[in-house]
DNA sequence: GCAGATATTGCAAGTGTGTTGCAATATCTG
DNA sequence: CAGATATTGCAACACACTTGCAATATCTGC
């Protein structure tokens, strides 16, 4: 069994609340995705842990991811390019500028996009669900 | 060889002005782009076409789908069910208002999303591709 | 601590959407 | 109409993700 930091205790707290197990998957897979700069995918999660741990199996990161989201402990992206993508839910609501180009992300508060979400219920009466949005479209460097 | 209507002239003239070949396949898939209500994803084409010509593949769908994205025939969609959906783009740029529980689409004319692309530019210098995008919800009925 | 209940894992096979190499065939040009 | 070449159908593949099931690990109550 190999060396684990300690995520989260509130997160430990949440599983262990509703009677979900704190196993040494899932508490490497909470680590590697609160450590990850930005936002990491299921094989990256997979590659990354199993540098330490080389049993993990990959439908247990999905599995594992699944559950962090239904919980809201993760929030997941659709960046575009075929695979989704996760960050730790704790850091603040924010979206995507995502160059088509060169791949590069933009962050942007979720506060940018309150006017927009305003218009949607005003005029459609509709409920926008903007968290961790992508926008796609070209930056400055690859206009 | 099946019966075949004659779609948009201007599309079969743009096709055969770059040397691709009007062939009775990629007359019936534009076709079925054309009489679709609304946003149609490559196997429903596929399924729809071969009423008329059993004799179809469905890499023959997604080559033509490919082409005519290219050209700018037509436009592409994630709705995020899992596949893709096109629609002709001679009809009006739009976006997509889409309900994640019944599943209904409301459209959103392009308009709608211009103050947030001009925000996009002036704070953030990024251009932002809005074309067809969908952004997912609750509907009216469904809050 | 320990035993039993049960949540979780690893494995291997399966899904679903979309892609690709290639030989056979169809379209277009002169 | 013949030749050049674009396109098709086929079958196999790619890739991200899912699932059934037996083996194993975690947690709970004593």
């Amino acid at each position: 069994m190999p060396f684990i930091m300690i995520p989260n205790r509130d997160v430990l707290a949440s599983l262990a609340q509703k009677g979900y197990r704190i196993t040494p998957q899932r508490l490497m897979i909470l680590q590697a995705i609160e450590e990850a700069s930005g936002h990491i995918s299921a094989e990256e999660i997979y590659e990354g842990v199993r540098h330490n741990y080389a049993g993990l199996n990959i439908s247990t990161v999905y599995r594992t991811l699944e559950l962090l989201k239904v919980m809201g402990l993760v929030a997941e992206t659709d960046m575009g390019d075929g695979r989704v993508r996760f960050h730790s839910a704790g850091h603040d609501h924010h979206h995507h500028l995502v160059c088509s180009v060169c791949g590069h992300v933009i962050d942007l508060d979720a506060a940018a996009l309150a006017p927009l979400s305003d218009m949607l219920i005003e005029r459609y009466r509709f409920r926008a669900d903007l968290n961790h949005m992508a926008i796609f479209g070209r930056c400055e460097e690859c206009t």
